[in-house]
DNA sequence: CTGATGTTTCAATTAAATCTGAAACATCAG
DNA sequence: CTGATGTTTCAGATTTAATTGAAACATCAG
């Protein structure tokens, strides 16, 4: 806009310098979000990571704009996550918090009992339904085995793309080297199953 | 309940088939939804994926107790996402659906359309926050200088790990073999800054 | 103990994401 | 063209998640 001066006037400096920060807040809100997290979340390790000395959650409210209770609730989950550390001040009465700035100490725990956990749940499930119709397909017309030996050839598909990815994960989390290699060979397996005829249209 | 004949009825084979597939069906929705989808993406892939034939978006709204209109939207962005293809039958006037069967088809995609996309936007974030930092950061007092510096080097380490991020995910998707040691590192060089007086408390 | 200060909890509100159902639209056969 | 069949769209309803604000709870100083 008008002409800059040499030395922008002190209290404008703060004013951008939070600013800067806050909208970091967002984009890390944001990403966190999208990982499955609260954007509060996000929000406020952001803004602890930026900081350089530890935030009450009174600070954080004042400046992410979140009420007391929203702060409460969100720190007590960061540090279930320990993504925050609590920390006092001497004579101080007040909580003061602090990010954990180790991203990749925070990347492998998410990784290690969330993702995991849900991979090896679903590969549970698809070994459950698999006995499940294994059971079931006993007797019937030869094109019903068909059908019965598709459906199960699929499902030990999804059974073998959840083990894939259980090892994968697995040498993620204990820092291993891995290759995109044997998720880039799932499904080429399948891939000859085409027999069905198509027509163009419209 | 009852006791089991050596060969299930036939009509009792097909529905413990169909609800095993359903269940998977919900597992899948369940995994989607937390990769950020809708659970009726998962669920409807699914279904086609464990079908021998092609299903019609009747069939489909049947199975899954969901809406003609939100089996049309459903399936609307899972052909946008690649993850089903239309078919038709001769003399069929109904639309057709059937699974892409290449699993790491549909996550490269995912991940470089998406992932990719969002590690950029963050890193381009990260860069703008640092240069307004640097432009409201001249003068001020000793005191403030340090506490500016501090922030830089923070949003400094948050690009950092950015772009390792998108690196990581690069390699991913080209099928390159990847190391978790570079993100291993992120945060060891920010690890030092501890100055802060604890004391326990309650 | 009592009052001051700070934190947590939770029922009620608000906001966001998702689904429905009906109307509009398309296509085809006769 | 007309009616039958199938698909898409979208405003409103429903469901689900996040947020607030106030009360309950804790801790400490005096």
């Amino acid at each position: 806009m008008g002409a800059k001066l040499q030395e922008t006037p002190e209290p404008q400096r703060d004013l951008e310098a939070l600013s800067a920060r806050l909208r970091i807040a967002d984009v890390i809100g944001n990403l966190m979000e999208f990982w499955g997290f609260k954007r509060g979340m996000g929000r406020i390790w952001a803004l602890c990571y930026t900081s350089p000395k530890a935030l009450s959650a009174a600070d954080l409210g004042a400046e992410l704009q979140m009420s007391a209770g929203a702060v409460s609730m969100t720190l007590a989950e960061l540090t279930k996550w320990g993504v925050v550390r609590r920390s006092w001040l001497p004579g101080d009465r007040r909580d003061f918090y602090d990010a954990e700035t180790s991203v990749w100490k925070l990347i492998s725990r998410v990784v290690r009992e969330r993702e995991l956990t849900l991979v090896r749940e679903a590969k549970e499930s698809f070994i459950a339904a698999d006995r499940a119709l294994q059971l079931a397909a006993q007797g019937g017309t030869a094109e019903e085995k068909k059908r019965r030996s598709f459906e199960r050839e699929r499902i030990g598909q999804l059974r073998s793309i959840a083990e894939t990815g259980e090892r994968l994960l697995s040498a993620l989390v204990a820092g291993e080297a891995i290759s995109a290699a044997p998720l880039a060979v799932l499904g080429a397996a399948t891939a000859l199953y085409e027999d069905v005829t198509r027509r163009r249209r419209r």
